[in-house]
DNA sequence: TCTATCATCGAACCGCGTTCGATAACCGAA
DNA sequence: TTCGGTTATCGAACGCGGTTCGATGATAGA
């Protein structure tokens, strides 16, 4: 009965109690227990759950530049984690611990082996991706990024704390904010998202036509 | 008396409970509510003082190459969280609404002012680096980075399942686990996250010459 | 039929953040 | 001096959530 899995998985996403949990499947709070030690190896469990499910919808054609097919890859993993807040946490927690996280890991480095780098540099180069994107999507399960799950009244009067708190600062003393607070009431997190990791991207690239 | 953020940040560190703290303050458990509204707000704000620290002590030459001084920055944020691991997740709830964060946000911003560069890609920039390094950084404060505060045995059995799961995986259908496991084994997380950093950074200096 | 493993259950435990009402200590005003 | 109100402190009690535990039923091989 992992189907635990794949019911907290879809329904009642995160914020699950294990008495909610035990409810939902009709069965006893202790019950979890003899298929998991922890809430946290469940969810871990789960969290890689979805991540092979993830890495399964990605497919990269051989013949396509190796770092599209990385870039492809991240994409995918952050959608992901946007759109089940819950996951960027438990990634965080144990990505390379659990089978699908470490065939995650080994598919993003198959794609860096057909470019000329050094092993080093390909170990530094997955890991940078892959803290990357995982850490950044993370950031989304915190504070401002909950704004969905908010009231009306209740969200309008944080973004117009925050506006106040934006317009506030000083273009004296903090010139680089002023310049860029409209930009910032703009944005869309996936850009912001895409354009870092393009730039990290751009780095890796960079390195590897250095080598020829 | 604020000397609490002082105190939970050099005393206990993190791990302390309300009761603790105010046992170790010499005071009542609800006193702390006259000061704070919540356990969040007082780790935040304790977030924020320490970072102000960090950016106060760290100087940036204006001769000296502005992306130089971005890197500067960020690795002293990073080793201030890989010092306080606790750091890292309270950084990732609320950078961008605290004081300090905010002028650290605003000091990188103001050296890629320096640098041909739009105020959307300066944007993004900032944005990129500051995740990379929070998101990044905030990662060591999860999983095998506790592994300090482990008893030796404890530690010891930790260390060997990991290598035995490592040396599981076959080489035929995870090539690139086994091509890196030595490296792995061997890496420092400060290098690879300056590795990171670099390829970032390597990203921002071509988009920045790329327009003269 | 007996017995041992598998599987389930929910009451109870425990630690945590938080709330609350009581109570001083201080201070300007009458 | 006295009084009302703000400032500041306290800790018992609440509620919630993960976890433990011993009991109990199912299932199957001997």
């Amino acid at each position: 009965m992992l189907g635990t899995v794949a019911l907290l998985d879809e329904a009642g996403a995160d914020a699950l109690t294990f008495r909610a949990l035990a409810a939902r499947l009709g069965g006893g709070v202790g019950s979890i227990y003899w298929y998991v030690g922890s809430k946290d190896e469940l969810v871990g469990r789960a969290a890689d759950h979805v991540l092979g499910e993830v890495s399964a919808a990605t497919t990269l054609p051989d013949d396509a530049d190796p770092v599209d097919n990385v870039r492809a890859l991240a994409m995918a993993v952050y959608e992901a984690i946007a759109r089940r807040r819950w996951l960027g946490a438990y990634l965080m927690q144990d990505f390379g611990f659990q089978p699908n996280s470490m065939a995650l890991y080994d598919r993003i480095g198959q794609q860096l082996q057909r470019l000329p780098l050094t092993t080093r540099q390909r170990f530094h180069a997955v890991s940078a991706v892959i803290g990357y994107v995982v850490g950044v999507s993370a950031e989304l399960d915190h504070g401002p990024a909950a704004i969905e799950e908010m009231a009306d009244d209740e969200r309008e009067a944080f973004l117009e704390r925050l506006r106040t708190t934006w317009r506030a600062v000083d273009p004296a003393t903090h010139p680089f904010l002023a310049e860029v607070t409209e930009e910032f009431e703009q944005h869309r997190d996936e850009d912001l998202f895409a354009a870092g990791l393009d730039l990290l991207l751009a780095g890796l690239r960079q390195q590897a036509s250095a080598a020829e």
